[in-house]
DNA sequence: ATTGACAGTGAACAAAGTTTCATAGAACAT
DNA sequence: ATGTTCTATGAAACTTTGTTCACTGTCAAT
């Protein structure tokens, strides 16, 4: 995953503040105004850049619509592995959006069961503590069967810090796909939880979207 | 605060409802199209009269741009979970609280942690259809572990009316159980899920809380 | 030197979206 | 009976907004 040059990530966090902030999006003169831009064309471009890394998706036409992929960069290098964890006696499983299915990159709400639907929460950084913004993806595939998590599950994410031996959500080539984390001597790698699938996917750059922290399955 | 018209309170839900699944509001267009209107302008006044009544801010000429007032806020950090009845235009939401845990085991398994929660009431009362009132339940024992539901496990139950082989939540001598439903030949069972134990559990008697729908198993 | 990615200007277009105008039936209270 | 409010149609005007095109400059690597 390409890293975000600075000006992108400051427009996409006026962006993120602008929906928390007036609860819609900023449209594009808008950004233009607030980074003192000539042109919109200037952010047209950013835009495309945030949409090419993985970080934003805007609809075509639409005015003021865009949606963010629930991410947090980690830097894997940074060996902070201090995680709080939720609360093991209060097991919530009211307060979780679907955002999608997993394989399908951006959240996309088409296929909700109607089980669990789904907020995308605009995140607003700079506040102060705040409970992790969990998640939940629908499960494509079987890439993880060895760990239990079958095509049709849904997993509940949560933002992050990964251990060695999670299982995370990541963004792989603008997809998410879910792996358990190896750190192997400095090394960072991603495995699919499948005897038929068993290599190991190098990762030295990553986005991690977060751990998966439980599986729920339809009876 | 004045009254909001059943068109009025679905459109604001329609709207609170798409904010949530797409993280941007709907044009008036959108809305249009949702509630089958042949005129932009019949949202339009719908529209004016929310914003009379106080419920929402429309940003004068700016697209997909809204504020709603505190009362009908829809906290993005927060879920709902969505009820699809036959009335598409009013839209439902409830949470799903943890009712407490369960006991999936022998009768002898007793240990009745069972202080089991309030029901969260029903949000909207004025309607006609309610939404299923689901609740949570923490699995303890392994007398399911054949259907792959495990202790630590937590079932979502909806209340209804369960068909052969639901699993159901159950009320046994005050107990809450968790168990397969069995009709044969007119009599009910209750089985367990695990070849260790006994098949049958004759139930003349029985209390159904709900029907099992999904497992949440932690990671 | 040349290529290519990145960042930007400036102008213009077309679609998306909001708003206004004219009109009308139904329900309801005066 | 009559006016008012609510709801809705249908068309049009108008603004906002995303998008595209042509062009310029910078910086780093080939």
């Amino acid at each position: 995953m390409e890293e975000l040059t600075k000006k992108q990530k400051a427009i996409l966090d006026y962006m993120k503040a602008h929906v928390s902030e007036h609860s819609y999006w900023p449209s594009i003169r808008d950004i233009q105004a607030k980074f003192r831009f000539a042109s919109t064309n200037a952010v047209f471009g950013h835009l495309q850049a945030l949409e090419r890394k993985g970080v934003l998706q805007r609809i075509p036409g639409a005015a003021r619509a865009y949606k963010v992929a629930p991410e947090a960069t980690v830097d894997l290098s940074e060996t902070v592995i201090r995680y709080e964890g939720p609360d093991e006696n209060s097991l919530e499983v009211s307060n979780i959006p679907l955002m999608g299915s997993i394989a399908a990159g951006f959240p996309d709400y088409t296929e909700s069961s109607g089980v669990l639907a789904s907020i995308q929460a605009p995140i607003s950084e700079g506040s102060r503590r705040r409970p992790p913004q969990s998640f939940a993806l629908r499960v494509r595939g079987d890439s993880m069967i060895d760990a239990n998590i079958n095509d049709g599950d849904t997993v509940i994410i949560e933002p992050g810090v990964p251990k060695h031996g999670d299982i995370v959500a990541a963004l792989i080539d603008g997809e998410t796909t879910l792996k358990r984390l190896i750190k192997q001597s400095s090394k960072i790698y991603l495995k699919a939880e499948n005897k038929n699938y068993p290599e190991l996917y190098p990762a030295n750059e990553l986005v991690i979207q977060g751990i998966a922290k439980s599986v729920v399955r339809p009876i």
